[in-house]
DNA sequence: GGAAAAGCAGAATACGTTTTCCGTCGCTGC
DNA sequence: GCAGCGACGGAAAACGTATTCTGCTTTTCC
């Protein structure tokens, strides 16, 4: 069962050839005949030669390996980024090694040293939120996902929160609702700020509260009572929304028929389960985390991008605004 | 910015040692005096030295790295699982490598080659459901998380479902609930029969459904058409409790004074936005986690366990029994 | 006081690969 | 026929650490 391990002398021996030319047929470098390049795959395809990543590590610097360095492992944002992100990077034949740091600046710090000890390629660095963040401080490729880097030299790619917002309100318009209301987040949240912003010609003001069903419910009260007309709600979150359909439904307001009502993020567990289903901006994370990992891998490759690379969101319509 | 990087050698130098010597005293390896150590250690920290792991891997055979090996990197039950193990591994200066198999065969294989060729020191084999599944073939220590190895000699972690079932029909029986119901997901999910089979001495049969806010609803129908007096219903999951909550509100029926309603799996983001907010079972995912990864950490340390280890699962009450 | 033993540290080697530097061979052009 | 050049592939060094082996010094015991 353990078989030994074949190591590229082996390939080398059976190919009748020297260890370094091996190498170099196996990497299409250095200068061999083809037909040498085309003998020595031949003999690591029979012995089912895989290069051992430590010797390689050792000998050329490189050693294949990415960090994801996120601020939390947990989080319903965190989590399709490093699906994106490890996606490409296996498709690399790159590792991705997780470092989870809770938010706490200490264990940043001691896994920023112990991935530069391993010598890892690049880092990509996420989180939870989407304010800017600080840099970090290593001498290797970083490319910042969904939070942005302070420093504009930096790499980072994020989400276009404010087109995403403009979506929901001009798919509504187009609908025919002209009295659109904003229920959202709190206001020392960007997302939140940034997707009222590009909420225009609002009736009254966004309402900021918490991401809960919860205050979906009870800001849905405070609107009605200020605005008892609005013909459509635009919410920061599907969990918002949901709680906004769910008040409606008491209060037997038909949704979309009297109001129409539209989340954010997409978040299946929310926007599926939602009575009706939610239309939502979808964040496309995944692909902002394979956007990251493509960055990376050209940063490593020695070309590096700078500066912010804004993904668009998508609006994805259900029955919460196309009617039933 | 770019400092060179200390190696070894320079430590050595300064501490006025061989490399060997150096090593020896880092490593609390080989016969040293403790003056020697001292002065090693000291200038270590002077100059900040931090081991290159690469050179240590291909000298030493550790690598320090752990694989993870999921199926579904999305599932709300391999991320705490994840975190869990993590968070063992990073305090042991491990790290961790994310290998999403999505569910392929051919993936998982092509990772597992990458580990071994990568020396990973052990894996750790985690699933999003709970059903046994056949163990890899790599000359390395495994520990399989949540789903278990169906060869007993392989080491496992899983969560003790019968007894958090029973917990919960405890539960409700020190509340003086009688006349009991089962609603849960699929009859070919093993979760669900070993829970349905724990649930002792229910009224009328488990009702298998799917695992959805929607099958819980429908199922209170049908429930409350064939037992009108029903005092407790248990759910095999939150999702489905949560559907049960709202279909009993809507048909007034009071949320616990009339019957008393329990999750499983409690998953905040369902279990307290329920209302009201739901008494469930919790995994405890993350402490299985953690287990998986200490075991692991002693099978690599040389001291392997075998079979299978069944962790409690707890039970979390809230107001859907306690009433308000 | 001498021999054996213990304590200590250095030299050398190994880990598996990549890469640089050379040497050889065959060819071209004069 | 010879200098020079290009094409090819081998030998050796390098990467940074751990470890084994060896030898020196000091202690201990008779």
């Amino acid at each position: 069962m353990k078989r030994p391990a074949v190591r590229i002398t082996d390939v080398a021996a059976l190919a009748g050839v020297s260890a370094g030319t091996a190498s170099k047929a196996l990497n299409n470098t250095g200068q061999l005949s083809q037909d040498t390049r085309e003998r020595v795959r031949r003999a690591a395809a029979q012995l089912g030669f895989t290069p051992d990543v430590r010797g390689r590590a050792l000998s050329s610097g490189r050693t294949f390996t990415v960090a994801l360095l996120t601020t939390d492992s947990s989080g319903r944002f965190s989590i399709p980024i490093m699906r994106g992100v490890e996606d490409v990077l296996s498709a690399g034949e790159l590792a991705t090694v997780l470092c989870d740091t809770r938010d706490d600046p200490l264990r940043e710090q001691s896994y920023l040293r112990s991935m530069v000890a391993r010598g890892v390629d690049g880092i990509v660095v996420t989180g939870r939120r989407t304010e800017p963040r600080p840099p970090i401080d290593v001498p290797l490729p970083v490319v910042y996902a969904l939070a942005a880097s302070t420093d504009p030299a930096d790499a980072s790619v994020i989400v276009d929160d404010a087109a995403g917002a403009a979506a929901a309100i001009t798919h509504l318009r187009t609908l025919g609702r002209t009295r659109i209301a904003h229920i959202t987040g709190p206001a020392d949240h960007r997302s939140a700020v940034e997707r009222a912003q590009a909420m225009t010609t609002l009736v009254g003001e966004p309402l900021f509260g918490e991401w809960s069903e919860q205050w979906g419910r009870q800001a849905t009260d405070l609107l009605l009572r200020s605005h008892p007309d609005v013909d459509a709600i635009t919410c920061g979150s599907d969990q918002i929304a949901r709680g906004v359909c769910d008040r409606l439904r008491e209060l037997s307001r038909a949704v979309p028929a009297e109001i129409a009502v539209t989340g954010y993020d997409n978040w299946p567990v929310m926007a599926l389960a939602s009575r009706p289903p939610l239309t939502s901006v979808d964040l496309r994370l995944e692909e902002l985390g394979r956007r990251a990992a493509q960055l990376l891998l050209e940063a490593i490759a020695g070309t590096p991008h700078h500066g912010v690379l804004e993904l668009p969101a998508q609006l994805v319509p259900r029955e919460s605004t196309l009617g039933g």
